[in-house]
DNA sequence: GGCAAAAATTAGCCTTGACTAAATTTGTCC
DNA sequence: GGACAAATTTAGTCAAGGCTAATTTTTGCC
């Protein structure tokens, strides 16, 4: 009966490069959505069409798509299943931060409400994933706390502390772990300077050690 | 791509549905795989042949179909990625039994070796899950203790300590349940008569309340 | 041993979701 | 304002996996 699996990754893909953006932009071509996705655009289109029929998103040919408010809900409820998946293989199972993302693709598409709620419990309601990226609460809302949070500045004039990555891909993490880079952990001028410039353009920090 | 949730389900039925035969029987009807899968004849005719092609099973038309030694062992690996899931479940997360198997259901085709691996080292290696099945150890060893139980005998002469339920639909267990009956819970004679036959011959019992 | 009923397979069709190739729309540059 | 390039959609295929209807094999009964 061909599992659901299709259009919630084309709605989360819809989700994650519409989201922050506003005007114009709002709307997201079936081409990045095809890249995003790795398959081809014809295969988006049919697919942004479906979603369309399901009420999940609003197509303009030849102009792009975007999420009803329908498909955003749908859309956050499974960027909190991904996190909360991801926070547990972190923290309970003691993964790596860069082997989660691709396990977590994997269970974000089991389907019980009551997992979900009753694994947020379990993990004590986290507010941010393993990656710092916030994690919606069960009513949708996205306590987005990265708006204290800036791309290094440059000059690297005093210490920062990382507060999120912006790239959950294996090879970047790795990448990370290898330079003694996560989450919480300050760097110093020094340190920043000895980071490859790639790598520090993934980085969100706060600019005040002091906030936690 | 087509996800090899199909196969994997097909792999099972024809594995617990052959299971615990010998001889002629240990060839199961393509009629009996679909009544367990729930779709036509027909369509267990085609996965039968995918599944020959593959390696994992063998198919003599108009007798049925039987796993090769491949085959049994990823299904041998299902089972345990059930079994330490719906234990995960019931254990750290509270669910009752019965109404774990739907969810393992869709969780057991999450691949990822690791992580079956350290979810088994999390959970402290059981050796049962939560309705008494044995669950299969890394290497695909079954310790079957369940032979050392029996089914209800007859006279509910003395009382007899439960082991292990034999279906674990929602319906059964929910009935069970509502009669206190759960593994390791001691029944007394006077309790087995007041049990419907039907949920007594799903249980599997030790007849000597001193074997744990 | 033959014949009817039951079971299984084959044949042919449908849907989902991917692809390539061809046509269409948009946008940009002079 | 027109022509060309880039992006997008449409058209037509294909594979997986389901279904119904028709055929074939097995079986059970006399």
């Amino acid at each position: 009966m061909a599992r659901s699996t299709n259009r919630e990754d084309h709605l989360k893909a819809l989700y994650s490069l519409g989201e922050g953006r506003g005007g114009d932009d709002a709307w997201v071509s079936t081409n990045e959505m095809a890249v995003a996705l790795g398959v081809k655009a014809p295969s988006v289109t049919n697919m942004v069409q479906v979603l369309q029929e399901l009420g999940w998103a609003e197509h303009r040919p030849y102009r792009g798509a975007r999420l009803t408010p329908l498909g955003r809900e749908l859309a956050v409820g499974l960027v909190r299943k991904h996190r909360l998946w991801e926070t547990f293989l972190v923290e309970q199972l003691g993964f790596g931060w860069e082997q989660v993302h691709d396990i977590a693709e994997q269970m974000e598409h089991i389907d019980c409400p009551e997992l979900v709620d009753r694994l947020d419990a379990f993990l004590g309601r986290p507010k941010v994933d393993p990656h710092g990226d916030p994690i919606p609460d069960a009513a949708g809302n996205i306590e987005d706390n990265r708006e204290l949070t800036v791309p290094v500045p440059e000059g690297f004039g005093h210490p920062v502390v990382v507060k999120a990555v912006l790239d959950d891909s294996h090879e970047t993490l790795s990448a990370l772990d290898a330079h003694g880079v996560s989450i919480g952990v300050s760097l110093s001028p020094e340190a920043l300077r000895g980071l490859p410039a790639t790598l520090r353009d993934v980085l969100l920090v706060s600019q005040n050690p002091s906030q936690t």
